[in-house]
DNA sequence: TCCACTCACACATTTGAACAGT
DNA sequence: AACTGTTCAAATGTGTGAGTGG
């Protein structure tokens, strides 16, 4: 199967896009694709749910994804955060989700880095990427560095490859983010569609022992009566309950997988531009969006080219993504001059957040995570300021992988939560009014609506683009 | 009463240290 | 010494379903 990314590359300024036909950097043309997306899908087609807890969960199905089209010499950072599909809170009625409100301020916003950034794309093209120990969790006042989310609000992931030698020179960089419409979820506490429990159980290997329903209500009989354990449970219950001693922070080297499964394709929205930037403001409009005629139409949108948006929100814009993806424009690009006008950039500010680092479970300093300030306000939030507390939240990892250390903390300034009008699936209807003017009930607009539409480009977007628009995904500081 | 959330649990896979063999 | 392969216990990852608390 052919893939079915929708492809966005930069508009450059004229003078640069005549360098651009030459430069392999601004030749650039990253492709990246979902592993397993036909068991995404199955899942998508129900409503996928993903179960947050304090201790942090792992997402099923897990993201894998392939990349291609990198500088193999050149070093890359990836890292995934989850951008709120929209701005309610759902509640599960009968055998569906509906709208039960408004969505909650946003939680510290944080953003997984992958172990083994930053690596060269030889590395990150060689095999499949895997994000396996990325953790969900419902606690605001986590230590593990997981991302946090609100339960009953639905989220998708957004998968950031960042040209950068380290993690210092991140905030220079130019980010090429992309999505896939089949990847949004539902956060919960507890699984409320069957159909989701079911397929998780068939499909994910540690539920392997729930698929004999037989044993199963035996097996746990008599469980609570037993006084031994009422006791334990009234002790637990005694005890902080924030003191989360799991050890799954100390997630241990990802590595990239050997097996390759077979690419289907999958719809990836690029875009190239700094996540620091609005989302709006890079809102396209409707490419290739709600395409009624499948991948192979939106193919066809795969050579428009995202302008990034100018950036309205001001604050916390960390600097501007340069027009050139080449490697001298992670560090120096921004500045200034090379990029032109075209790119509004002219709105980022490079700014240094404050930085708290995040002890991991030894209580040292974790290497991996630091906090960083700032909050996007959410849009169900105006008055919020960028006054929370943002995490990266970076697993550990064996430094040794291909010698590339682990630069250690750093940290992102997050961003917010982006509100964008969303892909909804089946068990999604669109919000009850007041609506947001474009919520389109289709996955398939998830692909162009979102976040990956620049702002900028030509002039348009959907109407409540300016909801979001100024709300910077994130930013990260370097210390 | 309702319902989102929490917890200990049984059972599954994964990890990684220790060891053996080449 | 450096690798590779084998064990196997500990660590981790699952959904369950009763219980909690607002």
């Amino acid at each position: 199967t052919e893939h079915a990314y929708l492809k966005h590359n930069f508009s450059i300024p004229p003078t640069s896009a005549m360098a651009g036909a030459t430069d392999p950097y601004l030749q650039s043309n990253i492709r990246m694709t979902l592993e397993d997306p036909e068991l995404w899908k199955s899942f998508h087609e129900i409503g996928t749910e993903m179960i947050i807890t304090k201790p942090g969960r792992r997402m099923f199905p897990h993201c894998k994804i392939n990349i291609s089209g990198l500088v193999p010499y050149a070093k890359y950072i990836l890292l995934v955060d989850m951008v709120p599909e929209d701005g309610y809170r759902y509640k599960w009625n009968k055998d569906k989700w509906e709208v039960a409100g408004k969505a909650e301020p946003q939680p510290p916003y944080r953003t997984y880095l992958h172990p083994d950034s930053p690596a060269p794309g030889s590395h990150w093209m060689k095999q499949a990427v895997s994000f396996l120990k990325m953790k969900l969790t419902n606690n605001a006042l986590d230590q593990h560095g997981h991302i946090i989310l609100h339960s009953m609000h639905r989220y998708h992931p957004r998968f950031h490859i960042v040209q950068a030698d380290d993690l210092y020179s991140v905030r220079w960089s130019v980010f090429q983010t992309f999505t896939f419409p089949e990847t949004s979820f539902t956060a919960v506490t507890a699984y409320q569609n069957t159909k989701i429990t079911k397929l998780k159980i068939d499909n994910n290997p540690f539920a392997k022992g729930f698929r004999d329903e037989g044993t199963n209500s035996k097996r746990r009989a008599n469980r609570t009566s037993d006084p031994e354990r009422l006791a334990k449970r009234l002790n637990s219950m005694v005890n902080d309950s924030d003191q989360v001693q799991d050890s799954i922070c100390r997630s241990s080297y990802e590595g990239l997988e050997e097996e390759r499964a077979a690419l289907k394709e999958a719809e990836v929205k690029e875009e190239r531009y700094s996540p620091w930037g609005s989302a709006s403001d890079r809102e396209s409009h409707g490419l290739g969006r709600e395409s009624p005629l499948g991948s192979d139409a939106r193919d066809m949108y795969s050579t428009e080219q995202l302008v990034p948006g100018h950036s309205t929100y001001q604050p916390y814009r960390f600097h501007e993504y340069g027009k050139s993806p080449s490697p001298s424009s992670s560090s120096s690009s921004l500045g200034s001059s090379s990029s032109s006008g075209s790119m509004g950039r002219s709105s980022f500010e490079s700014r240094v957040p404050d930085v708290a680092t995040v002890p991991d479970q030894d209580g040292k300093p974790s290497a991996h995570e630091a906090a960083l300030p700032h909050c996007p306000p959410h849009p169900s939030a105006p008055s919020q300021d960028y006054a929370g507390v943002l995490n990266m939240a970076v697993p550990q990892s064996k430094p040794a992988i291909l010698g590339h250390p682990l630069y250690t903390p750093y940290g992102t300034e997050q961003a917010l939560g982006q509100w964008a009008s969303g892909t909804g699936s089946a068990q999604y209807p669109p919000p009850p009014p007041p609506p947001p003017p474009h919520h389109h009930p289709h996955h398939h607009h998830h692909l162009t609506t979102d976040y990956s539409s620049q702002a900028a480009h030509h002039g348009y977007h959907h109407g409540n683009v300016g909801d979001w628009s100024q709300y910077p995904l994130f930013s990260y500081s370097c210390w």
